[in-house]
DNA sequence: GTCCGTGCAAAGGATTTGCATAATC
DNA sequence: GATTATGCAAATCCTTTGCACGGAC
């Protein structure tokens, strides 16, 4: 059982599903989340919670700042803990693993550009797509899967 | 009108759709367009066609390489003419403009980091949101809205 | 004339919302 | 006990697709 006072400093009440959601969050190796992914995890754990309370949760924990959001494809949206520390995302494009990085000269250039466009930023999103370098078998180094798949 | 030898040279037959579509990308102002806005477009100009055909042809447009897609926000693609030159964008969170850059540093930044994760970049989208800088009047320098809408 | 493209309406898929019930504080 | 949350199903919104007709070559 998580922490219930991390849901009442964010002005949330202590709910069932709420709970789950962020224990979910906080205690999987797994950080990027998708919405279908957490209804699947707390049905194989036994909690059902309902597809549409998992979304509301969601938005809530966002707009409470306790996870954030990305797009990384058409189709989804990911959400992943805010450990508070920002950081940019490299998506593989064979298993979609997410690695993350943190690059100061990219972002100190980010702000330099804005403000020569007369701009400050107040939001940015850098995502990299990348092939895995395989190894001499011939299987993906980050991925274990082999190249021909 | 525009040439037909740009749709030909891309493999697809000359219609009035791909034709007046080419047209909006190659003659407007405009860089950026939801497919919505060109339905809106050709429907001003007289020139019905589908929504249905303006997705299609986007889709073409694309898989051809004549147009990029984009994602500045949750609900809307965005597609643009293929000047050929690769550029990233600064979107402007009060008016939607978009600006246009490009940044050696950076660029080469996200292959050193793609490198070493074990990655090779196959591609990269960087979107700088930010807040237009004021004039003393207290109106917004880019888009000309008062900074209290 | 054949084949591909278009228009319209219906389908799709992720996400949101309305409403009656159930849980929190 | 009053208010807020949940579940379910229906509704949304952008985008895609099926099908019969019309146009390109």
């Amino acid at each position: 059982m998580p922490d219930q006072s991390d849901l009442k400093k964010a002005g949330l009440k202590v709910t069932t599903p709420r709970l789950k959601i962020l224990e979910i969050f906080e205690n999987q190796a797994q950080r990027h989340w998708r919405a279908e992914e957490i209804f699947q995890q707390l049905k194989t754990s036994g909690d059902d919670v309902g597809l549409a309370t998992v979304y509301r949760v969601l938005t809530q924990f966002e707009a409470a700042g306790l996870i954030t959001k990305h797009r990384f494809d058409e189709d989804h949206s990911v959400y992943e803990l805010d450990r508070g520390e920002h950081h940019d995302h490299l998506v593989c494009v064979r298993c979609n693993q997410v690695e993350e990085f943190v690059d100061p000269v990219i972002e100190a250039h980010q702000a330099d550009i804005a403000r020569k466009l007369g701009f400050t930023v107040t939001e940015h999103s850098l995502t990299i797509y990348g092939m895995p370098d395989v190894d001499k078998q011939g299987v993906c180094s980050r991925c274990q899967r082999k190249v021909s798949d």
